[in-house]
DNA sequence: GACTCTCCCAATGTAC
DNA sequence: GTACATTGGGAGAGTC
């Protein structure tokens, strides 16, 4: 839990002027805090747009009698099931490597 | 609208062909299947990104010298303001109907 | 609960005096409602006391070696249908047979 | 990330015999077992019926004309607005560090 | 009786 | 490596 603030570059830049805005340096600029908060929170909703468009495809699966349960029992095992590939791959190029064998060769 | 297993649909249409498949009637088109697997597991593909998208902001925003715990707090109270605002509205109205006033008269 | 506020009893009570205060009547006393409130408070105050108790038994029975997870699972499945089980194994199947993903692969 | 469950007690009771039964030592006393699961059963019956008293005391709270919805919103209300001040005094102290002010000092 | 919503727990990923 | 924060999943309660 070291942190706090500990103000990086503090002193350091005292030479010539900041292309940016320094918060540590104690002046706060208001639009450019401002631009940080509002570039999070627009791409929050976005996120939030597709969580809804995710829930309008079970929605629309369940009206057409799919149990939605198993739907995402499904999703999630073929994501299980691809991180499970994804991993073989690596130990399989690794092994490669380790013999001199380039794969993409 | 019945679940388990009231088929929708199966005798009362009986003209024509479904316009949709009926997993209800315990035929499972598989390519429809997928569709509704892969539309879900693409929006996810999208959701991941912008996860990443604001991460990176966060890490754009620490570099200048913002302290991001700081930054996610007053984000999340935006975001509870504006829910708050609209729950005081519906909690007034609320109020309002329940001792006979109408807001909108 | 169907309604939204149809207010039972106003203006048809005009015969006797009611033994209990009539919120309907406009008339709401104070004493009363707290009344109504803080009995809910209370309940609401032992039911989350037991909740706490059945977490403290789970963590003593994880403190103690057992999986709560499937302790969990075990209790949930105790209280659930075991034809509703089978069901929903076979409906898992089913899709997974459909896409042409062999779960016991 | 490392462990699945790491399993304690695993060899350093060497001594003597174990005060409690150890499952994860592979010696799942059933006993034991029933006794932890039948403790939650029992808990979770005793929520249950203090779930049906507030039931019951909505259910005469309504007869006497009461709104219920507007009585569990009122009830809610005065649950988060205590949340609310825990919770305000927390972001004061966070904001406060955040610009090197100790409130307790 | 089913559907929705909320809360709680477990898991993952991240930051320090 | 430890702890923290966020996310997803599951169970329970309430509403219609």
């Amino acid at each position: 839990m070291g942190k706090k603030k500990e103000t990086p570059g503090i002193g350091h830049n005292s030479a010539g002027l900041p292309a940016i805005p320094e918060p540590d340096a104690g002046i706060i600029v208001k639009a450019d805090l401002l631009s940080v908060i509002e570039r999070v929170e627009h791409l929050e909703e976005e996120k939030k747009g597709i969580a809804e468009d995710i829930k309008e495809v079970y929605a629309e699966a369940k009206a057409r009698g799919y149990d939605t349960k198993v739907l995402r029992k499904l999703i999630s095992e073929r994501k299980r099931d691809a991180a499970e590939r994804e991993e073989q791959n690596a130990i399989l190029n690794l092994y490669a490597t380790a013999i001199g064998m380039d794969l993409f060769a």
